[in-house]
RNA sequence: AGAGAGGUGGCCGAGCGGUUUAAGGCGCACGCCUGGAAAGCGUGUUGGGUUCACGCCCUCGAGGGUUCGAAUCCCUUCCUCUCUGCCA
């Protein structure tokens, strides 16, 4: 969430940012934090006071009875009743002013970067670059799923015996396929200076609620019964949540981690022809990469990361474009962010495979993620930023469909040592 | 899952109702000493709220309670260790 002093000194900026994100009513909610804010501070003061006379009496107690003047003690301490019923009706004023403030602070989104363009939904996302052949198929090129079951590399009827509609069973060369991409995109991750962890999948409220996921989100994640517990959506969630609570030396920034995590998302009410096959799934695995940097940093990390996403790209021959979201696009957490669509020849379509984005303190602030710059007292919030580094299911679908041949499909050379085959036939 | 023992500062570790303002040690930083170093001595060393600042308040796993006063007593909860059970 946004930190109190962001309000405090760039209201301005702040109600133009929120304008940007279509966030209604910027002006009146901004006042509102100010308000309980300077309720809070002041609550918090009468509270310190009363305390601070509490304190004083008790001690004074204390002396006395060392003293053995009993009587005396007596006396002071029949003046802690009033302290004692006033310092409750503070506490209580004070935590539901502190109640009111975080729940309002939950409910606004980060402030776009100056760059992220106005715009209500994905059609007015910049397209910002474009690289890549998009191949020439013959008239009779066919969509993933129709080769899926061709080749028989990905099963959906055996997954909906197995769960349910979404989590389709990978066999053969699709299931090595899969397996080859997970270690290439590690690979690749780990020769950009990512280092790998291999997280839990299953996390508790307090990690979904550090990075943005809850509240209000829950209906987007699978929840375990018996527990506070959720299937991650992201690698994100684990990885981010690892530096939870702690303050980071200055010198082992910037953190770089990689890491491979089966991703499980609900989609609820999501159906269609643009979701068909591998388009989007409520099981799917994805390499994801994160960092956390300096603040004075962080724009330059969120372009290497940029930068790492499109090389995989590159390497794996697909044709690409590189997309800044819009104001209404961008998710609530987001300051910038960049996503990176493939051309499915098969389905005429572009797929976003990978999300790259920056979140300022946003998520730190949950987090409560610092470091302390050097000379400084004071410790500071530091930047998280996370990138997929790459959704496979995409992927997948558009290298069968762009490398689809009369005799099969061919699979990028960049992968072959990967696999171990560099066609896919009947 | 059952029984027992525990969770105290960067780390170890004492404290079990009032000079705790958390002893003592280790580590770390700075200073003195030294030709230089080690040793020794001295000072500092959780995080947060509020304040121009001094200060004040909160923080002994977390949340409640008892009390004038809680690291200390009571309840709830999470976690760790040992034993038993189960198990890849």
């Amino acid at each position: 969430m946004l930190q109190i002093n962001e309000f405090k000194e760039n209201k301005e900026a702040l109600i133009a940012g929120l304008k940007v994100k279509n966030f209604p009513n910027p002006e009146e909610v901004v006042e509102k934090v100010l308000t309980l804010d300077a309720e809070r501070r002041a609550t918090q003061q009468a509270n310190d006071d009363v305390s601070a006379e509490s304190n004083s009496i008790s001690k004074q107690i204390g002396m006395l009875m060392r003293e053995g003047k009993k009587e005396e003690a007596e006396q002071v301490k029949a003046k802690t009743a009033v302290l004692k019923e006033e310092s409750k009706k503070l506490q209580e004023k004070l935590s539901s002013v502190e109640e009111e403030l975080q729940q309002l602070l939950y409910t606004i989104p980060n402030i776009p970067h100056p760059s992220v363009p106005e715009g209500k939904s994905d059609e007015d996302n910049e397209v910002i670059r474009e690289f890549g052949e998009k191949p020439v198929l013959s008239d009779d090129k066919k969509p993933h799923w129709d080769l899926i079951k061709e080749y028989d590399i990905i099963d959906f009827e055996l997954g909906n015996k197995l769960t349910g509609a979404g989590f389709p069973v990978y066999k053969g060369k699709g299931a090595r396929l899969q397996r080859g991409l997970i270690n290439f995109f590690l690979d690749e991750a780990e020769k950009a200076g990512y280092s790998e962890v291999l997280p839990p999948i299953v996390v508790n409220e307090a990690s979904g609620i550090a990075t943005g996921q809850l509240p209000d989100k829950e209906g987007q994640m699978y929840q375990l019964t018996g527990h506070d517990y959720y299937l991650i959506p992201t690698a994100e969630v684990p990885i981010t949540n690892m530096y939870r609570d702690t303050i980071i030396n200055e010198k082992d920034l910037p953190i770089k981690n990689a890491g491979f995590t089966p991703c499980f998302r609900r989609e609820a009410g999501s159906w269609g022809a643009h979701v068909r096959g591998l388009n989007r799934l409520h099981q799917f695995d994805k390499v994801e990469i994160v960092q956390i940097a300096k603040p004075e940093d962080s724009m330059a990390a969120l372009d290497g990361m940029v930068e790492h996403v499109e090389r995989l790209l590159k390497k794996l021959g697909l044709p690409v474009r590189v997309l800044r979201l819009c104001g209404g696009d961008l998710s609530f957490t987001s300051h910038i962010t960049y996503d990176m669509e493939v051309y499915s020849a098969g389905q005429d379509q572009w797929l976003e495979v990978s999300s790259v984005s920056n979140f300022l303190t946003y998520q730190a602030n949950r987090l409560k993620l610092r470091y302390r710059p050097e000379g400084e007292k004071k410790t500071q919030l530091l930047h998280t930023l996370n990138g997929s580094a790459l959704a496979l299911p995409r992927i997948v679908a558009t290298i069968l469909e762009n490398n689809q041949t009369a005799d099969g499909i061919n699979i990028p050379e960049v992968l072959v040592p990967y696999v171990g085959f560099d066609k896919i036939t009947k």
